[in-house]
DNA sequence: TCCTCTCTCACATTTGAATCGG
DNA sequence: ACCGATTCAAATGTGAGAGAGG
């Protein structure tokens, strides 16, 4: 097994720099709070290493994505939009009872963006109860043609929340991004558990599972796994503790962090306080560290991140109208290899400059300004309820085709070549090496995202739009 | 050929939305 | 309009087995 610090060695690029932040406080036009509610059960999940399972149809993420905002104008709209972002250019195998890296990541799918079904919706209605994703749903496949959000089996990943403020779609690009992750939410997307106390977990919190809990109707079905599953581990020759650390603690297998305390003996020593705090975290978290991320408060029942934005540049491709081609024309496997591995790639070699340096923005910044921008309270207020959106999205596709519309496409890497999903696809695994600045950002307590996309070759990098469901 | 790893499928069970009738 | 019962689609992990790759 190369170890994972060696591997992502490989990546390291310039550190982040640190000045975003401070940038994007310039850029702040107001205090959005966006809480992971659940916290507490994202939490435990993490301190395992969450596992997602993924299907061909789609299978929902659990525990689910809710979250609660605060900070916006009540009575300007909102969209909501939930994408999946690599962890790092890796792909990993379960090995006994640990995560190991088992190679470099494939050529990242097609990247797809999940619109919440509300959107777009005022802020009043965002903030009056909290904003579930439950309906977003993880598919491997890649030719899929429901919106979902398609991932790679064996790799990790984490959500990230966007909050714009538009009228309609049409006015997206203009609008204001705010970015939200939490490190709590990271995952590995698995065909089948490999890890029996994530299998245990999700029985034990989620209600359509309750069938195989202890207690319920399951349990020969239940015993005869135990018993498989003691047999197969007596067979492991070199995992003694493994069973007793599981079967003690409800849960909580320190041994992934054993795993990983292992792997990371074989590397380079790097803050061992900074080791330790991350170990309480995840079994993720050792890899993580460059980032200085801190621990959240302890006894926190939800975890607020502070925002920062992101401008949507005007030149920018309108992604719901690739989502228009893409349901006309489901994207051919070739597409979708192209996207990845051709165009994409040679994408990522001009993008690079491009994470790793923070551009001047003061183009961008009047943009902000001069969009015509959602209205506030205004008596333009659009008249179609969150219901009606639906439509309004589905009209923006319809519309596709119109002068004037996509006749904003200027900037696509891919655009002539790859109409569909490709165009957009996210990056390719070295996309995002750690040094990625959102990577760095997710390392931190801040989780604040301070990203500037001063010209569209920046904004080209974040897959957004790629795919909308509705 | 064998082995390992990953993925797919049918299954039993549960939930929750939709429907219907009182 | 409301409420309770029923129906049915969707969601869940399980476990066997297929298939690819070394």
């Amino acid at each position: 097994m190369q170890s994972i610090r060696d591997l992502k060695s490989n990546f390291s690029g310039p550190p982040p720099p640190t000045s975003m932040a401070a940038a994007s406080e310039a850029y702040l036009q107001g205090n959005i709070r966006m809480t992971l509610e659940d916290l507490e059960l994202w939490k435990t999940f993490h301190e395992i290493g969450t596992e997602m399972i993924i299907t061909k149809p789609g299978r929902r993420m659990f525990p689910h994505c809710k979250l609660s905002l605060s900070g916006l104008i009540p009575c300007a709209k909102y969209i909501l939009l939930v994408d999946m972002v690599p962890e790092d250019g890796f792909r990993y195998k379960w090995n006994k009872d640990k995560w190991e890296v088992a190679g470099k990541a494939e050529p990242h799918p097609p990247c797809r963006t999940y619109l919440h079904p509300d959107s777009p919706a005022p802020g009043s209605h965002w903030m009056k109860q909290s904003v579930s994703f439950l309906k977003l749903k993880l598919t491997n496949n890649t030719l899929d043609q429901h919106g979902h959000i398609i991932l790679h089996s064996m790799h990790r990943y984490h959500p990230r929340f966007h909050v714009v403020q538009a009228d309609d779609l049409f006015s997206v690009r203009w609008s204001v991004f705010q970015t939200f992750t939490f490190p709590e939410m990271s995952f590995t997307a698995v065909t089948a558990y490999q890890n029996t106390k994530i299998t245990r977990l999700k029985i034990d919190h989620n209600p359509f599972a309750k069938g195989f809990r202890d207690e319920g109707t399951n349990k020969k079905r239940r015993a005869n796994k135990n018993q498989t599953c003691v047999e197969k581990r007596a067979k492991m020759p070199d995992n003694p503790n493994q069973n007793s650390k599981e079967d003690d603690s409800p849960g909580f297998c320190q041994s992934s962090y054993d795993g990983y305390d292992r792997a990371e003996g074989e590397l380079p020593k790097r803050k061992d306080e900074d080791a330790v705090k991350e170990e309480r975290y995840s079994p993720w978290g050792a890899e993580r560290q460059q980032g200085g991320r801190t621990e959240s408060p302890a006894g926190m029942d939800t975890r607020d991140v502070y925002n920062s934005e992101q401008l949507v540049p005007a030149q920018g491709s309108y992604q719901p109208y690739r989502a228009h081609e893409y349901g006309k024309s489901p994207s051919p496997p070739s597409s979708i290899g192209s996207s990845n591995s051709g165009s994409g790639r040679g994408c990522f070699e001009s993008r690079v400059p491009d994470v790793a340096t923070v551009p001047d923005h003061d183009s961008s910044k009047p943009r902000a300004h001069e969009a015509p921008g959602p209205s506030h309270c205004g008596p333009q207020q659009h008249l179609l309820g969150p219901q009606d959106y639906s439509g309004v999205l589905n009209m923006t596709v319809a519309q596709a085709g119109k002068p004037g519309v996509l006749g904003h496409h200027i900037y696509s890497p891919y655009s002539a070549e790859q109409p569909l999903v490709g165009q957009w696809s996210g990056p390719g695994p070295s996309q995002y090496p750690p040094h990625h600045p959102l990577t760095t950002d997710y390392t931190s307590q801040a989780v604040h995202h301070g990203y500037h996309h001063g010209n569209v070759a920046e904004w080209s990098q974040y897959p957004l739009f790629s795919y909308s469901c509705w």
